[in-house]
DNA sequence: TTGCTAATGTTATAATGTTGCAAATTCTAC
DNA sequence: GTAGAATTTGCAACATTATAACATTAGCAA
C-alpha cells in the first residue's frame, strides 16, 4: 500500500516549516510585501504542525513569547498570509492552517481528520470542474468555493483496525 | 434562456414556507421526534427568505414576538432542526437556511451570492463523487462535506449587466 | 397520582472577530 | 539625511457567535 500523504504520517515536521518559510519569503519578495517579524512568527505558528490553529490559540503563544499582543494583532497577520496565499482558513472550524500549495492558484479542497484532527489539502481539479459545471447549470458565476471534507484518515484508521 | 432558480427570482415565497413547514411536520412526525411551538416558530422565520439567517437575527424576532428567549433556545432549536435535516448551516457565514431538499439523502452543496445574499441549495452528484474519489486517492473515508460556492447569482449578473 | 424523560427557561460566560484611533515604523522623494 | 506619506503596530473597547450549568416545566406512561 502506497503511504498515507505526510499530515497524516510521522514526519520531520521542522523540514515543513522551513520550508514554508522560505517559500513564504519567497513569495512576499516577489510580491512587494511586508513580511514582518510578528507576521513571520505567526506564520510560524500556524505550521506548527498540520492541525488548524485558531487565532486565539496563536495569540496565546504570543503572549507567551512576551509578545503583548490583541486579536487584532493575529487577525492582521492572519489576513495578510491569507491575502497572499500562505495560509487558509478552515470556516467549518474557526481556524487556520498553512498552505501547501503555494506554488499553485487553486481552489483548496481540505481533507480533515476528525480524529487526529489533521488536515490535508488537495487541489482536486475534477471536483473543482464539477462544482464549476453544477454552478454553470444555475447560470451561477462562482468566484470562491469552500470545500470542506470531514472523516476518518488513513493514519487513524489504521490505528482503529489494530483494536 | 432558462429561469433562474427559485431563490434568485421572484416568487410567491409564502407557499415556499408553507410547503416547508408542511413537510417537516411529516419529517417530525416519522422520526417520531416533536416539533413544538418554538422549533416551528425558528423554522418558519428561518425560511422567511432565503438568505441565510443567523441565530441571534431569529433571537431578535422571537424577542418581537415577546417570546422571552435567550440564545439556548434559538441554538437548541436550531440544532434539532438540523438533526432532522430541515434546515443546514452555512459555515462560511455563521448562519442558517432552510433545508430544500429534505426528501433526499444528499450532501448539499451550497451557491451563495455575495451580491444579494440568496442561497441555493443544489444535490450535484458530479460534485459528490469527484469529492468521494478525490479522498479515496489519499485512502480517506469521508462522512461530511462542506461546499459553499460564493459568486454572482444569474439575477444579480443580469441586474448589473443593465447598469 | 407518581415518576420518568424531553423540552424549555435562566444566568452567566466562553470563544471568535471587529472598529477606531493613536503611535511607531518604514518607505520615497527630494 | 530629512520631511512627508504610507504602512504597520499597539491598544482599548466592543460586537458577534456559541456554550455550560442548573433549575423548571410540560408531556407521557405505568
Amino acid at each position: 500500500m502506497s503511504p498515507s500523504a505526510l499530515p497524516y504520517r510521522p514526519h520531520n515536521h521542522d523540514a515543513c516549516v522551513a520550508q514554508a518559510l522560505t517559500e513564504a519569503r519567497a513569495i512576499c519578495q516577489q510580491h512587494n510585501a511586508r513580511l514582518t517579524p510578528t507576521r513571520e512568527r505567526v506564520l510560524e505558528l500556524i505550521w506548527q504542525s498540520h492541525k488548524p490553529l485558531g487565532a486565539y490559540d496563536v495569540l496565546a503563544v504570543l503572549a507567551a513569547d512576551g509578545h503583548n499582543a490583541a486579536p487584532p494583532t493575529v487577525y492582521r497577520a492572519l489576513d495578510f498570509l491569507q491575502q497572499h496565499g500562505l495560509v487558509h482558513r478552515i470556516a467549518s472550524l474557526n481556524a487556520f492552517v498553512g498552505c501547501t500549495h503555494t506554488d499553485k492558484n487553486h481552489h483548496g479542497l481540505f481533507l480533515i481528520c476528525r480524529c487526529c484532527g489533521n488536515v490535508l489539502e488537495l487541489t482536486a481539479p475534477g471536483v473543482s470542474d464539477a462544482v464549476q459545471s453544477a454552478a454553470a447549470d444555475e447560470a451561477f458565476q462562482p468566484d470562491n468555493m469552500t470545500i470542506e471534507v470531514s472523516g476518518i484518515c488513513p493514519g487513524c484508521k489504521s490505528d482503529t483496525a489494530h483494536d
